[in-house]
Order: C-alpha cells, then sequence, then structure tokens
DNA sequence: CTCTTCCTTGACCAAACGGTCAGAAACCGG
DNA sequence: CCGGTTTCTGACCGTTTGGTCAAGGAAGAG
C-alpha cells in the first residue's frame, strides 16, 4: 500500500515526489494516452526509480485515476462561473477568455481530457453524464433565457458551448499544429486568438438592431 | 516480407484482407493511439489471427503509416476546394459543411489524426509543415485578398481557418461528450450543428453594411 | 548518538507484447 | 483432380511491461 495515499499526515518528501510523480505523469499521459504510457517513462520523466515510484502510488491506474480526479474539480471553474446577472455578450466572451487561458496555462490537462474523450471516457462517463451535462444545462438555459429576452442573438446554447471548448482547447490540443502553420508569428497566438474569438462570438450573440 | 505490399498484382483475398485490416487498425488506432494499441487488438477486431494478420503487412508500424498515408492524402481535401473565385461567404460556409461532413463519416479519421496531432506529430510532421501548412498559406492569402476587398469582414484568415477545424473536428473527436450532453437531442446533432455553424462564420464574415 | 520510521534500490517475477517459423490447409489455373 | 501457389495456424522466442520484495540507506525525534 502506497504510503502517500493512506497516511492521514504526508511527510515533506512524500508531498514532493508525490506532485512530482504526478506532474510527470501529466506529461506523459496527456501524450500518449493511458495504455500508451508506461511506469518507467513517468519513472524516468520524474527522475525516479520505477520501484521509488511505486512506493508513492500503488499502480499505474492509481497515478491516472489521481490526476483525472483533479483534472475534474478545476476543469468546469470557468463554465461555473458563467453568471445570469451580468450583462450576456461580457459573461459569454469572458468565458471563452478563461477557456483560452486555460489552454495556454494548462495545456497538458487539456491533452490528457482529449485523450480520455477520444477513448470514449471509460474512466470519466459517470462525472460527463453527471455533474458536467447538469452544468451544461444549467448554463444553457441561462443562455436561452438571455434570447428569449432578446438580450443576445437567438443561438443554439449547446453548440454555442461546444464551439468555444472546441476553438479554445484547440490551441492546447493541436498547439503543434497551430505553432507550425502560424510559423514566425506563432509567438502572438495567444493574444491574435483572444482578439478573433472575442469577435467571433461578439458577432454571432450581438442582437439585430430594431 | 508481407504479400500485400511488394506483390504488383493483388489477389482478390490480399485486397479483401487487407482493406479489412486497415479498417480494424483504424478504429484501433484512433481510439488508442500507436503505442496504446497491440496487433492483437487489431487481430481480433479483424477477425483474423495475429500471424495471419502479419502476413499482410510486416509490423504495426507498417499498418500504421499506411493508415497515415491514406488520411493525409484526403483530409485537406475540402480546403483544396476553397475557391477564390467564388462568393467568399459561400466558399467559406461551404467549407464548414464539407469539413462537418468528414466529421460525421469519416469520425475514425478524424481521431487518428487528432491522436497524432496530441503526440506532438512524430510520424506526420513533414506533411503538416510541408504540404499542409503551404495549403493554409495559400487559402489565408484568399481570404486575405476577400478582406481587402471589402467583401468580407476583415479577419485573421488562420485563426479563421484554426476555429474552422476545431468546430468542426469537435464533433467526431468528442462524439461521446457531445452525445452525452445533448441526450435526446443528440440524433439531429448533425443538422444542428450545420445550422449553428453556418449562422456563426456567416455572422462573423458578413461584411458591415455602409 | 541512537533508535525507529521512512525512503530507495537491484534483483526478480509473471504476463503481455511484437514478431518469427515450419508446416498444414485452402485456393485456383490447367 | 492435380500441382503449385497462396493463405493460415499453433508453437515459439526475445523483449517489454506492471508490479513485488527483501534489504540497504537516509531522516528525524528524543
Amino acid at each position: 500500500m502506497a504510503r502517500a495515499a493512506s497516511a492521514k499526515t504526508q511527510t515533506r518528501i512524500q508531498k514532493e515526489k508525490s506532485e512530482l510523480i504526478l506532474s510527470a505523469a501529466l506529461e506523459v499521459f496527456a501524450a500518449y494516452g493511458f495504455r500508451g504510457t508506461t511506469i518507467d517513462q513517468i519513472a524516468a520523466e520524474a527522475g525516479l526509480s520505477k520501484p521509488n515510484l511505486l512506493y508513492y502510488f500503488d499502480s499505474k491506474d492509481a497515478i491516472h485515476e489521481q490526476l483525472l480526479e483533479d483534472l475534474l474539480d478545476t476543469w468546469l471553474d470557468p463554465l461555473r462561473s458563467l453568471d445570469a446577472e451580468g450583462d450576456p455578450v461580457d459573461e459569454i466572451t469572458s468565458y471563452v477568455i478563461r477557456k483560452l487561458e486555460m489552454a495556454r496555462d494548462f495545456p497538458r490537462e487539456s491533452r490528457l481530457f482529449a485523450n480520455e474523450i477520444l477513448q470514449g471516457a471509460p474512466r470519466i462517463m459517470d462525472q460527463i453524464a453527471g455533474p458536467l451535462k447538469d452544468l451544461v444545462d444549467e448554463k444553457a438555459a441561462i443562455i436561452t433565457g438571455w434570447a428569449d429576452a432578446g438580450r443576445i442573438a437567438p443561438v443554439d446554447p449547446y453548440h454555442l458551448i461546444f464551439s468555444i471548448w472546441a476553438t479554445t482547447q484547440h490551441y492546447a490540443d493541436f498547439d503543434i499544429q497551430v505553432a507550425v502553420v502560424l510559423g514566425e508569428r506563432a509567438d502572438q497566438r495567444f493574444d491574435d486568438a483572444a482578439a478573433y474569438l472575442t469577435n467571433l462570438f461578439t458577432k454571432l450573440l450581438r442582437p439585430s438592431e430594431g
């Protein structure tokens, strides 16, 4: 039994090494998926021996599970803060920017999520069908309310949310492609993307005059 | 040496089995990536024994390589047919629809591509940096030309293309998530997505009046 | 300094993996 | 229905993989 998982109080070393391992594992899982990742790869990335790594986590599964748990805790935060009381267009463009910031600052988490969904979400289906769907339904209702009140143009709220997820996460998941295609302009990709996406969704949502 | 790869004339069985294997391999590679896929998985999916499968292809690598080669041949077709002589908004919305149809009709190919990019495009970097980038540059110039002529609203052509890729491929790569979130409305997802995306990009590109 | 607990390691194991091979079985033109 | 070619299979091989274990080394409280 791994100490880190069962102990009520963690030693300094336990905390440090656990974080080191999780960070290394995130790097590798995000690129190669669960099956494509080996414990040796994670150990090498973390600079530890394999038995030493397994002293802190019971198994490859345990590490992966921990990562997914941590991920889902924060993954939906930007959507959660979409506020029915705010200005509709501002709320949605702010959501877009927060999501884009997450793609910039946590690309490995985005890729881990993408990998999991690509495989059919075998380990997080419950979270998708439960909390995620519930949250989307709740926020979709808010958007529909805004549209009904004429405060934004009529729009399918679900596909709006999908398009926000898709466009923002694209900059993390397909980063290599984006960087290569943009070439020397790649270093401005965040600011340019932010401006482009703000414009895109503002034009979509701005209610027609009259 | 596998017969199928070297023979100049293929027998009926060679053609049938090769296609069977490629289809099965596409299914598995698309979900689990190269490292996460085993030859036994592919063989089971194809209903063949492992040695029998290896009679047609030299190695796991050879199958994967063949799939990527076939994929890149057709992957960029929709973008290639973007026509500088057509109506700008029609050309781009038609491109969006063609891409969305590909996501619907060839989701496994989309996921295979996604998996490859997630891993850093180790096997198709040449294609990305070469033909793909060249084509994007060419079409971006066309879009810029349209904008300069005032025929569409000014827009960053690269991020426009990224957002088209992202939004359309999302329906293939994240299909499980989309299906779960949409629930009973999921069977209309293609038509609804087509309407939503057409509206999204039309509003973005429609030149401001006056 | 010392004893206990925590940390680390090399050696090891069984299962899974990619791939090979000799020969059996099916196919097919004559 | 015969003979050569093509197709298929079980048994096998070396390597990699996930994971274990006994024992040695480092921390740290007293």
